[in-house]
RNA sequence: GUGGGUGUAGCUCAGUUGGUUAGAGCGCCAGAUUGUGGCUCUGGAGGCCGUGAGUUCGACUCUCAUCAUCCACC
C-alpha cells in the first residue's frame, strides 16, 4: 500500500493507497478536532488549501455528538461531506493533556469529560468501536502519551502495557471490519511508538510493534517539551526499526524546520495545531519567516501576508485587512489567516516532495531551515 | 442664577482613620503557542492624582480659591 518513489538519503517520496485515495508523501495532515478545521474551514475549502488528509478526533467526537450519531448518518466521511482519507486519534492523547484526574489500568483508562465532567472509560477496544463507529481511513492505536521528563522504570512497565493494549487494538478491528454492517470495512490501523527520551526502550518498543505488521507506524510523545534535539535524536534513534514499507507518521510536529529536520530523517507523516491555532493568534508562516500579523507596522501595509503564497487570502488581501480582522475579532480574520496557514503547510509538503524528486532536497533543507524559522 | 455631585493611565473606575515605589479591567505595544478544553497565556509602556495656594515632618486623601463637567431647582 506504500510505494516508495524516490529517495534522497534517509528522506522519502513515496504513495500511500487507501480506499479514499492515494496520499502524496511526505504530507501533513489538517487537524480538524472536532470534525471541522477550527477557523470556520468547511471541508469544500480543503481541495483549495492543498489538503490531503483531514485528522479528526476519537475523544471530542465520541463525547460529542457521538460516534453512534456519526454512524448514524454513514459516517464520518459522509458527516463532514470530506471524500478524501481521514485519521482518527485513538484519544490516547487526550486523557494525557486535557484530562483531569485520570487513572490508568490494565484495562483502560479513566476520565472526566472536558464538556460536562462526566466519567468515562477507554480501553484499547472502546477506542477501536468508536473509531469503527466514525469509518476514518485510519485509525490510530490507543496508547499512553508518557510524560515528559519520565522516569526509566515507569516508561519501560508503560510501553510494555502499550504493546498490550496494541495487540488488543489489532484483534478487535480485525473483528469490526469483518462485520457486514461496518461503515468502512477496510479501515487501517497505526501502531504507536513510545518511550521517552530513552533510546534503548523506544528502540525495543519499536521492534515490538513492528512485529504486528501494521498498516503504519507513529512516533509519539514527542514534542512535549523537550529540545529540538532531543526530538530528531530520538527520531535517528527509532528509524532504522520502522519498516521500509510502512508510511512513518511523527505525530504533532511541528514547526516548518522540525518537519523539514524530521522528513530528512526518514518521517512521511505530520499532523500539528500549530498552523491553525498560530493562525488564530496572528502568527502567519511565509516563505520568508515567520510574521506576526497583528504588529503596528502592519496598519496600513497593503501587500499580501506572503507574496510568493498563492493561496485565496494572498490572493485577494492585504496584511493590513487580516490584521484588521483579527484584532477586531472577526470570524472571516481567523478564517484568512488559518486558510494561508495550512496552505503554506501544505505546500511547503509539495515542496518538499519535489526537491526529494529532484534530488536537491540537502540543498533546500540547508538553504530554507534557517530562513523558516526567523521572525520577521 | 442657586444647591449638590464628580475631576486619578488612552477609556471606565479603585485607592483603607493623611504614611515608603498610586492600583485594576479594557485598550495599546511586544512575545508565546508542537497527536487543539477556538472569546488563550506571558511580559511591557503609559499618571506634576484638573489647576493654584494653605495646614502638616509628610497630602490622591484635610482646608480655601479657581477652572471643567454632570444633575436638580429657579
Amino acid at each position: 500500500m506504500y510505494k516508495l518513489l524516490t529517495q534522497e538519503g534517509k528522506a522519502r517520496r513515496g504513495d500511500f493507497d487507501t480506499v479514499h485515495g492515494t496520499v502524496h508523501m511526505p504530507a501533513f495532515m489538517n487537524v480538524g478536532t472536532a470534525g471541522a478545521i477550527k477557523g470556520g474551514i468547511s471541508s469544500i475549502d480543503l481541495p483549495g488549501l492543498g489538503c490531503q488528509v483531514e485528522l479528526c478526533n476519537t475523544y471530542h467526537l465520541h463525547i460529542r455528538p457521538g460516534d453512534t450519531v456519526i454512524r448514524s448518518l454513514g459516517g464520518l466521511h459522509r458527516f463532514m461531506n470530506w471524500r478524501g482519507p481521514i485519521l482518527t486519534d485513538s484519544g490516547g492523547f487526550q486523557v494525557f493533556s486535557l484530562a483531569k484526574l485520570r487513572q490508568i489500568r490494565e484495562e483502560g483508562v479513566t476520565f472526566r469529560s472536558h464538556v460536562d465532567g462526566k466519567r468515562i472509560f477507554m480501553g484499547p477496544e472502546e477506542s477501536m468501536r468508536i473509531q469503527s463507529n466514525l469509518g476514518s481511513t485510519i485509525a490510530m492505536a490507543f496508547d499512553e502519551c508518557i510524560e515528559n521528563p519520565a522516569e526509566y522504570a515507569y516508561t519501560e512497565q508503560s510501553i510494555a502495557r502499550t504493546t498490550r493494549w496494541l495487540h488488543r487494538c489489532k484483534e478487535e478491528l480485525a473483528v469490526l471490519n469483518a462485520r457486514p454492517d461496518t461503515v468502512n470495512p477496510r479501515q487501517m490501523l497505526f501502531g504507536i511508538n513510545q518511550g521517552s527520551t530513552y533510546a534503548d526502550l523506544r528502540a525495543r518498543h519499536m521492534r515490538e510493534i513492528a512485529e504486528l505488521d501494521l498498516d503504519g507506524y507513529a512516533i509519539g510523545g514527542l514534542a512535549v517539551g523537550e529540545p529540538a534535539e532531543e526530538m530528531y535524536r530520538t527520531i535517528d534513534i527509532v528509524e532504522p526499526h520502522m519498516p521500509a514499507d510502512k508510511p512513518r507518521y511523527l505525530m504533532g510536529v511541528g514547526t516548518p524546520v522540525n518537519i523539514i529536520e524530521a522528513v530528512w530523517r526518514g518521517v512521511d507523516l505530520f499532523d500539528c495545531v500549530m498552523p491553525s491555532r498560530n493562525a488564530r493568534h496572528g502568527t502567519l508562516f511565509t516563505w520568508d519567516g515567520v510574521r506576526i500579523i497583528q504588529n503596528a507596522k502592519y496598519e496600513t501595509d497593503p501587500l499580501p501576508i506572503d507574496p510568493a503564497c498563492g493561496c485565496p487570502t494572498c490572493q485577494n488581501h492585504s496584511r493590513a485587512y487580516v490584521r484588521h480582522l483579527l484584532r477586531a475579532k472577526e470570524i472571516l480574520g481567523y478564517r484568512l489567516a488559518v486558510a494561508h496557514n495550512l496552505f503554506f503547510y501544505n505546500d511547503l509538503m509539495a515542496r518538499i516532495r519535489l526537491e526529494i524528486e529532484g534530488g536537491t532536497f540537502a540543498r533546500f533543507r540547508d538553504e530554507m531551515a534557517p530562513r523558516l524559522d526567523t521572525r520577521i
